[in-house]
DNA sequence: GGACACTAGATGCGCGTGCATTCAATGTCC
DNA sequence: GGACATTGAATGCACGCGCATCTAGTGTCC
C-alpha cells in the first residue's frame, strides 16, 4: 500500500468514525438534555476551568468552533439559563460567560449521556494507523 | 487514567483531528475546484465503482450522509454537469447516477488538492489510543 | 487630544444538513 | 384485480455553521 493510500484510508476511517459518534451524539444530547453536541463541548469546557479569563476568546481558543458559531451557540445558552454572561471591566469588550447553577446540573446530567454514547459508537483501537 | 478518560480524551482527539482537516478540506477544494467536501466523496465514490446498480442507495450505504442530503447533492453535482441522474428501467424508483466526462476530469484535478491536504493536515499517527 | 489601526464580540446572509413528509412505483394478500 | 403496506427518492422546513461585516472599546503615534 502506498502511503497515500494509505492517507486516504486513514481519513475515510477518521470521517467514518466521526459521524457515526457525532450522529448519535447529536441525537442522544438532544433527546435526553436539550443540548447539542457544540453546547455541551461549552458547558464541558467550562466545568473544566473554573478560572477568570475573557471567556469567549479563550473557550474560541481550545475549540472547533469558529467565532460568530461560539457566539450564538453562548446566546442559546444564556436564552436557555445554563450560562450567563457578564462585561469584563477591565476591557470592556470581553465578555465573561460562567455557568449558571442550572448550567451544572444539566452539564452533569448529560455528561452520562455523553460517556454512555462513547462507550457504544466509540471503539478505541478502530482507528486506521498502518 | 479511568477508561472513561481515555474513551473522552480519544473523542477529543478524534473531534479536533476531524475538524481540523475537514475545514481545511472544504476550503481548498472549493476554492481551487468549486466542489464540497460530500460532492468530493460522492464523485470519488462512483470513479470507484463504476459498476450498474441503483447508484443512491448504494452510494448513501457506503457513506455518512444522510438520504436527503445525497439526493441534494447529487442535484447540485447534475446541476453543474458532472454527474447524470438516469432512470432504472428495472424499477422506475431508482435512479441510477454516472460520472460525465467533465465529471471525471473534475475528480482527477480535485484528488490532487484533496491529497495535498491530507499530507499537511492528517498526521497519521496522531489518534489518542492510549 | 485627535486620527487611525486593531481587537472582542455580535449580526446579516447564504448554504448544507437532518428530520419529517410527500409522491410515485412496487410488492403482497384476499 | 383492488386495497394496503413498503420502498426509493424528492422536498418543505428549521437550524447551526462559516464568512463577511458591523459596532464599540482599546491602544498608538504625532
Amino acid at each position: 500500500m502506498t502511503s497515500q493510500e494509505a492517507l486516504v484510508e486513514h481519513w475515510r476511517s477518521l470521517l467514518t468514525s466521526y459521524n457515526e459518534v457525532a450522529c448519535h451524539l447529536e441525537r442522544a444530547l438532544s433527546d435526553a438534555h436539550g443540548l447539542s453536541m457544540s453546547e455541551f463541548e461549552i458547558l464541558d469546557r467550562l466545568v473544566a476551568q473554573q478560572c477568570e479569563k475573557r471567556r469567549m476568546q479563550d473557550l474560541a481558543a481550545d475549540m472547533y468552533l469558529s467565532q460568530s458559531a461560539l457566539s450564538r451557540a453562548v446566546a442559546r445558552l444564556e436564552k436557555s439559563g445554563l450560562v450567563a454572561r457578564a462585561l469584563c471591566e477591565a476591557d470592556r469588550r470581553g465578555v465573561f460567560v460562567t455557568l449558571t447553577t442550572e448550567g451544572l446540573r444539566r452539564h452533569t446530567a448529560a455528561r452520562e449521556t455523553h460517556l454512555a454514547v462513547l462507550a457504544s459508537h466509540l471503539q478505541v483501537g478502530q482507528d486506521a494507523r498502518r
